[in-house]
This record gives C-alpha cells, sequence and structure tokens, in this order.
RNA sequence: GGCCCUCUGGCGAAACGGUAAACGCGCUCGACUCAAAAUCGAGUGGGGCAACCCCCCGUCCCGGUUCGAGUCCGGGGAGGGCCACCA
C-alpha cells in the first residue's frame, strides 16, 4: 500500500474491478429480499452539477449499505433526456437536440461513474430512445381506449414573438424568458388525462404513504384540493336559464345579494339586458386580452358589470342582481358564485365598490354579536349559528350547511357536492424535442389511433424548429403524410408532441426489464421489485411528477401491470447543495462549484463523504472548501492509520479474548460504532452521525499502540469494521484498506460484497457507567457505579455523595434512575 | 390570505423527555522546522473567581405539563417553502 493517500491512483482501479465482477446488478440474489433504491434520473442538459453528485450519493450509500445486509438490489439510472429545455438549448445554439443531448449523456455517464455509484449499468435508459418512448405511445393507446386519454380545448401560452406555445415555467412576468415578448392564454385543442378521475383515490391513497415527508403529502392533499360543498341553482328571471352556482358556505346562502358570473361563463351573453350589451361586451373583451396573472392575482383589483338580469335564490324566492366579474373563474366550480358579502372577504369588498347590499346571517357561536351589514368593517368568515335564515335559523354551521343542502337534493335545485382543485393534465406540446402524439388525422375516419404493430412512431430527425406558430413536425411532410390504418386513403400524422413528465412518470418501471420488445415491462419482474423501496429526488417535484408518478402506476395497475397501487413506499427529499456564499449556485454569482473539478481534485470518496457528513439529506446545505479539505484530511489520517497498524493485520481472532489494558475499551468502541453506523442507516438515513461515529473510532485508535497479542487482535477487529463501515460512504478507499487488512485471504474478495458486520450487545455497553445526580431537576453531581448495579445501589450511591449531599436537606420525594 | 417547514457555540451540526453542544470546520497555544506548509498534541458557549476547584447563566420570546423540557402542549416573533381572488 502506497504510503500516502492519493485517491487519484486507486479509485479508478476499484471502479474497473467493481464492473468486472458484476457486483452491482440486480437479480444476482434470487433468494434474497429485494429493495429497490432510486433515484430521480437527471435532465441531461449541461453537465453534472452538485445537486446531481448529492442525490445519488445519498442513494448509493444506501444501496450499498442494502448489499452489504445481503438484499438483492436494484439500483439503475437513465436519463430524462427529452424536453424544452433541450429544445431550447438547440435553438441557442443551432444544433440539433438529439446530437447534443446524446454528448451530454456521455458527459454525464462519466461523472457518474467517475463517483462510484453502483448503479447497475446494464439497465441504463434514454427516454429519447425510441425503444423507450414507444411504450409512451402504448400507454397512450391504452389510456385512450379507456377513456383516460381525450382531446379538449385547452388554454395555452402563446408567445406573441415566438408564434408557438410555450411551457408555465418559460413564463415570466407575462412575457417570454427567451424573446421578452408578450404571452397571452390561448385557447387551442389539445390532448389531456382524465388524472381528475383519479382524485378520490390519489387523495386517499396519500394516508398510507406514512413514511413520506409529511409536507409533500400535505402539498399534494392541497393540490387536489377536495372542497366539500353545495351546488344550488338560481332561476334567471324571466328566462328558463339557472344559474348554477357552486359554495362552500351553503349556510349563509340567506345573506346572498347578488350571484357573479366568470366572465367566459357560457351564459354570459345570454342573461345580459340590452341596456348593459354594450357595457359587457367591452368588459368581457378587455378581461379575454388580460393575461390570467394579472386579472385574477391577489393584487389586481376587483372588477365587474351589471348584467342587467337578476336571478331567484331558491332559499328565499329573493330576486338578486347578477353580475360578471374578473376573480370569478370559469374554470373553478360552476364558474358561478352566489355572492355573500358579510361573510366572505372576496365578496365584502366587492360589495363595497359597488354599493350592493352586506347582510349578515351568521352570529359567532362562542357569544357576541356581528353588526348588521352595513356596519360591518370586515367579512366574518368564521362557522357560527344562523339567523334570518328562515327555517334554517339557530343551527350551528355545520349542521345547516348538511340540512340545507338536503333541502335543496329534495327540492330538485341542488344538492351537497364535492370540488376538486386538480384539473385535468393537458400534454399536447408543439414541440419537436418530444414522444410523437400516435395518431392519424383522416378525412373519412377522423382521429384514429395508430395500430399497435406500427409502434413506435419515430420522431423524424429533421427537426425544423418552430417560427409560424404550427408544431414543428408539421413542416416535414415525411412524418406527416401518411396512410390512413383504417382506410389506407392518404392521412396527417398528429405532429403535436408529449409533455416530458409523461416520460418521468413510469420510467422506474421500464428499468425492470429495459430491452424488453414486446411490453412495457415484466409484470413479474414488476411483483418482485416494486413498489419501489426508497425514491430520493428533490422537494420541487413535490406536485408535479410525484403526483403524475402515483396517477400513473394507478393506471398500470388498473391495467394488470403492477401488483400494488402505489409506485413507492418511502420519499426521501434531500435538500440543495447552495454555493460557499449560502446561494444558490448560480452563474449569476459565480459561485457554481463543479463535481467533476472536485473529483479531480480530493478523490470521489472525499466529495462523497462531504455531501453525507455535511448534514442530513433533507437539510440544504452549502459547499464548503474548509469541510472538504477536513474530510480529506480524515480519510488520510485513515490510511495512514491503517499503514502504521499493519503489525496488527496479521493478528488472530482467537487473540480477541486476551485483549486487555485499554484494548476492552477499545472493542467496546468498535461494537458501539457498529451499532451506531447500522442504526443510522436504517431509520432516518442518518449518514451524518454515522461518519462521526467512524471518526471517533478512528481518534481512539490513534491513541493506541498494542503490546501484545490481545491488543493487535483488538486492533486487527475495529480496523476491518472500519473499512467495512466505510465501504457504503468512501468506498474506493474502503475497498483499498480493507485488502490491506485481508491480505491474502482477502485477494479475490471486495468489500462491496462483504456481509455488513454485527456488533455485540454485550460489548456495547460498559463495565462502570457515570451516572448523573439531580436533585429537584438540577444536576448536583455524578456518581460511578458499576453498569449492571441495581436501582438501589445507584441510589446509594447518589445519597453518599458529598455534593449531592449538600443539596438534601430534606428526603428526596421521587427518584427515576437512568441508565447511560 | 391559506397550508407547511425551520430557529441550538464564530460556522455546519449532535442530543430514547434525563450531564446541551458528540463529530467536523474555524480560531488560539504548543511540538516539529532556519522558516513556512503539511503533520502531531492541547484548548475553545457566556459570566463570576487568584484558580483549567467550584458557582451562576445559557437551545428565538412568553406561558404550561413534568421530579426533570432543546425535545411535549398553548400563544407570540423571525426566516424560508409551496399554493393562492378556489367560491
Amino acid at each position: 500500500m502506497n504510503e500516502r493517500y492519493e485517491p487519484q491512483t486507486i479509485e479508478a482501479r476499484w471502479q474497473k474491478r467493481w464492473e468486472e465482477a458484476g457486483v452491482f446488478k440486480a437479480g444476482r440474489r434470487p433468494q434474497a429480499e429485494p429493495r429497490y433504491v432510486l433515484e430521480m434520473f437527471p435532465y441531461p442538459s449541461g453537465a453534472m452539477h452538485m445537486g446531481h453528485a448529492r442525490v445519488y450519493t445519498i442513494g448509493d450509500a444506501l444501496a450499498r449499505f442494502l448489499r452489504m445486509r445481503g438484499h438483492d438490489v436494484l439500483h439503475p439510472i437513465g436519463y430524462d433526456a427529452l424536453g424544452l429545455p433541450a429544445e431550447n438549448a438547440a435553438i441557442k445554439d443551432g444544433r440539433h437536440p438529439a446530437e447534443r443531448t446524446a454528448e451530454n449523456i456521455v458527459s454525464f455517464r462519466a461523472d457518474m461513474k467517475r463517483l462510484g455509484f453502483s448503479f447497475d449499468w446494464e439497465r441504463e435508459i434514454a427516454t429519447c430512445d425510441p425503444s423507450y418512448y414507444r411504450w409512451n405511445q402504448w400507454f397512450f393507446l391504452k389510456m385512450l381506449e379507456k377513456g383516460i386519454v381525450y382531446r379538449r380545448q385547452g388554454k395555452a401560452n402563446w408567445c406573441t414573438g415566438c408564434m408557438t406555445v410555450i411551457a408555465n415555467e418559460q413564463v415570466v412576468d407575462d412575457t417570454c424568458e427567451r424573446c421578452n415578448s408578450k404571452v397571452v392564454e390561448k385557447v387551442i385543442p389539445e390532448w389531456a388525462f382524465r388524472i381528475t378521475a383519479y382524485a378520490d383515490r390519489l387523495l386517499e391513497g396519500l394516508d398510507g404513504l406514512t413514511t413520506w415527508p409529511e409536507r409533500i403529502t400535505t402539498m399534494q392533499r392541497n393540490w387536489i384540493g377536495k372542497s366539500i360543498g353545495a351546488e344550488v341553482d338560481f332561476a334567471l328571471q324571466g328566462g328558463s336559464e339557472k344559474i348554477k352556482v357552486f359554495t362552500t358556505r351553503v349556510d349563509t346562502i340567506h345573506g346572498c345579494t347578488y350571484v357573479v358570473l366568470a366572465p367566459e361563463h357560457p351564459l354570459t351573453a345570454a342573461v345580459t339586458r340590452p341596456a348593459q350589451r354594450a357595457e359587457v361586451e367591452a368588459f368581457v373583451a378587455r378581461m379575454k386580452k388580460t393575461e390570467a396573472a394579472e386579472r385574477t392575482g391577489e393584487g389586481a383589483p376587483k372588477e365587474g358589470v351589471f348584467t342587467g338580469a337578476h336571478a331567484v335564490n331558491p332559499f328565499t324566492g329573493e330576486a338578486v342582481p347578477v353580475w360578471i366579474a374578473n376573480f370569478v373563474l370559469a374554470e373553478y366550480g360552476t364558474g358561478a358564485v352566489m355572492s355573500v358579502p358579510a361573510h366572505d372577504q372576496r365578496d365584502f369588498e366587492f360589495a363595497r365598490k359597488y354599493r350592493l347590499p352586506i347582510r349578515t346571517v351568521i352570529q359567532p357561536a362562542g357569544g357576541g354579536r356581528t353588526p348588521p351589514g352595513d356596519q360591518l368593517e370586515a367579512a366574518t368568515t368564521e362557522d357560527g349559528v344562523t339567523e334570518g335564515s328562515g327555517p334554517f335559523s339557530g343551527l350551528p354551521s355545520a349542521q345547516a350547511r348538511e340540512r340545507m343542502s338536503a333541502h335543496a337534493a329534495a327540492g330538485g335545485f341542488g344538492g351537497a357536492t364535492v370540488r376538486w382543485h386538480l384539473r385535468d393534465w393537458g400534454f399536447s406540446r408543439q414541440r419537436y424535442w418530444g414522444t410523437p402524439i400516435p395518431i392519424v388525422y383522416c378525412d373519412d375516419h377522423g382521429a384514429v389511433p395508430v395500430p399497435y404493430d406500427q409502434l413506435p412512431v419515430k420522431l423524424p430527425p429533421q427537426a425544423i424548429i418552430t417560427g409560424t406558430g404550427e408544431p414543428p413536425l408539421a413542416k416535414v411532410p415525411e412524418f406527416v403524410n401518411t396512410a390512413c390504418p383504417t382506410c389506407g386513403k392518404p392521412a396527417r400524422r398528429e405532429t403535436e408532441t408529449m409533455d416530458t413528465f409523461v416520460d418521468s412518470s413510469w420510467y422506474y418501471a421500464r428499468y425492470l426489464s429495459p430491452k424488453d420488445e414486446t411490453r412495457p415491462f415484466d409484470p413479474a419482474l414488476a411483483r418482485r421489485w416494486l413498489p419501489v423501496d426508497v425514491y430520493v429526488g428533490g422537494p420541487e417535484h413535490a406536485v408535479m411528477h410525484l403526483l403524475y408518478f402515483r396517477f400513473w402506476h394507478r393506471v398500470m395497475h388498473e391495467l394488470g401491470l403492477t401488483a400494488e397501487p402505489e409506485p413507492c413506499q418511502r420519499l426521501v427529499t434531500q435538500g440543495i447543495v447552495n454555493g460557499p456564499d449560502g446561494r444558490k449556485m448560480s452563474k449569476r454569482w459565480n459561485n457554481v462549484v463543479a463535481p467533476g473539478y472536485m473529483v479531480d481534485k480530493f478523490g470521489a470518496d472525499t466529495v462523497r463523504l462531504f455531501m453525507l457528513f455535511a448534514a442530513p439529506p433533507e437539510k440544504d446545505i452549502d459547499w464548503s472548501d474548509e469541510q472538504v479539505d477536513g474530510l480529506f484530511r480524515f480519510l488520510t489520517r485513515v490510511w495512514r492509520l491503517f499503514h502504521a497498524r499493519q503489525a496488527s493485520f496479521a493478528a488472530r481472532e482467537g487473540a480477541l479474548a486476551q485483549a486487555s489494558g485499554p484494548f476492552p475499551e477499545l472493542r467496546r468502541r468498535t461494537h458501539r460504532t457498529i451499532k451506531k453506523v447500522t442504526e443510522g442507516m436504517q431509520d432516518d438515513l442518518k449518514f451524518n452521525t454515522g461518519i462521526a461515529a467512524l471518526m471517533e473510532l478512528m481518534n481512539e485508535l490513534q491513541g493506541l499502540e498494542p503490546r501484545d497479542e490481545g491488543g493487535h487482535a483488538a486492533v486487527r477487529e475495529a480496523l476491518l469494521a472500519m473499512a467495512t463501515l466505510l465501504a457504503p460512504f468512501a468506498p474506493h478507499c474502503a475497498e483499498e484498506l480493507w485488502h490491506e487488512v485481508m491480505g491474502p485471504a482477502g485477494r479475490d474478495r471486495l468489500v462491496a460484497e462483504e456481509p455488513w458486520p454485527s456488533f455485540d450487545a454485550a460489548l456495547t455497553v460498559a463495565d462502570t457507567v457515570t451516572v448523573a445526580v439531580q436533585v429537584n431537576g438540577k444536576l448536583r453531581g455524578e456518581v460511578q457505579v458499576p453498569a449492571a448495579a441495581a436501582e438501589a445501589e445507584v441510589r446509594a450511591a447518589a445519597e453518599a455523595d458529598e455534593k449531592v449531599q449538600g443539596y438534601l436537606s430534606g428526603k428526596a420525594l421521587k427518584k427515576v434512575v437512568y441508565v447511560k
């Protein structure tokens, strides 16, 4: 062994050995319990950054640990390679996205290999590969058959400069991030997934995800947004139409003094009276031109116009005016609201502005009075007790809601209902770099699905990117012109592509049989490996990817492809790696630290240790050159320690019992370290405290020089433990050290495959312990007692302690003895 | 506005309701060196004290539960995240 720790000279060698030995291949231990460890696959735009280094280090440490624990571990990797960022980068530098993406993948793969991640590289996938996206198309067809995919009119962000639809992420303050032109909303036909049909199941499923971070499940709950309320029909006075409103506060309906429609509401034109027509039309036209955020954002002033119409409140028989206002959203609820200004702040502000009546119908349940509407300063929005509500007066809000909903149902003018915040997922993109949607438009047969045996519909290599607003694929005649699958006559292909989130919704299943040409994946393997045991990724995916992922898995479950309805048991959301200055790493701040550069400088093991030691996985961390130096120093010390203790390498196991002097204490430290590291891995992925324990063991070993065989044996035990415990974190260094201690006996073995060490529980407790003594809750002294001492004995020792006695003038009331 | 998270030395952080600050960084002092770097050793929350004996104070603030609270409960503050005129 080289006397100096030079990671650059050893790391590539071990990486090669692992690969040759195939130790990271999944499925090698059919008898063992399987574990699927997954990290969110990277979007290979540009080079790998520190955030990637962190996710994969976390997952890798866990995968390596589980392998050493005897599990059959699936730990795959791939690339989320289709999508807008790649296409935009391509537009910017005039290169084909495929070419650029391929290069980026090469660079990512190299960086990941250099960090020593234990991926099963034979399962590598890239979503831009037709052998992958053909299954997106396959799922599309299946979901079309089941009615989960449908065509609708949808709203899109239309950039007036680029003349194309762009993604939400690209819209910054109503302007296009690329050309700074105005972005407007445009209604165009699009394909959508009926994810709303799964809203209830996606919501209920969250209850079972007990090991997901609560903030993630909470965000999903809010996003799905179940709200229980009632629908009530307000009949138009002097007409046959009915305005259906949705409310969560039907208990306040007797306080309704007007009704408001969204500008886009289908009844808007029909209800407007001739006298108001000009004003209403002008208002609607203006709203149409205004960007959604500006119109309905919180800062936007409430604006509306009167239609001249009146509608009848079915509970009171009273006719109330019908208005149109900017803040009512056509797509939520029924696109119409009943306004109760006394008990809804938004309605209150609107009523004030337009001098509409305000009527109090709820009184606080706990006493006190709400003043009459004309004296209110603000709406009172809490539940209370109804008043002035006819037969429903005097009821608590909750009860009033129930009875009034029932009353509406009985009268045939409404009833209890549930509304969701979740919208269907529009996945059409007028873009090139995505999965082509397998549909052919025929003059005679309309939209015809491409037959399964004609998949994949391949993306044509000719990328003609944008300009006119038509999808780029529309400009490739070889692609567009085809024959109708039904009648064979000339027909045109769908030229839209799928949202990238489709690719990432099921990739984890493709890893099971990545080369399968007959189906997306093998259901038999899914039964063995799914659901994913641990999924590591950033919390920014809480409501997009992680919801689509759950939705897609349910669909696959219904298709009989998976046994369980949920895709993933446990989710770990890792924090951000910030720059050394504590700000987000960015070119703007000139604080970007490249993983590759750091690996060159310190070696992969030091970078990995930094990622794991800086803080628990879910916390944000700041890159710190000083901390990195410290971790490199740690590995150097460990290295030198092994070098200095070579004399102990040959010690016999059997000599352990003779360990005397400070060596029984060393053995205790060794076993406590094993315990600490093991528990840290199993419980909360507390890598940082595990590594700290290894540092303590090293500190202790540094001060010990064995003189007899028992001492040498104890040192050898500690060194072997250290090498194996270090293996998930700093695997290259661990291999090297382990082989040194083992000598010829370990020549053909790899620590990556060694069994994880076990600890002797009896050795983790000391013979004598220090017990802190508290009097009246204050620390007043400490006593040394045998670890096996009985309570009475400890108590006697404590009471005998002179310091403690000084505080015991009376008698102790209670004593609680604790063992350290 | 709603929902959620966080708050502990100079810094990153530890701590089944039981000696707060393990471990690392930084800093100070010492050893080695002509010197420096590297390395090794010692110290390092604040205050009192001649004293590294000991005492007091210390986990954002206020209150509570408890023999005992960084940890549990209630209220408040600051910082951060997500959603947001969602009826």
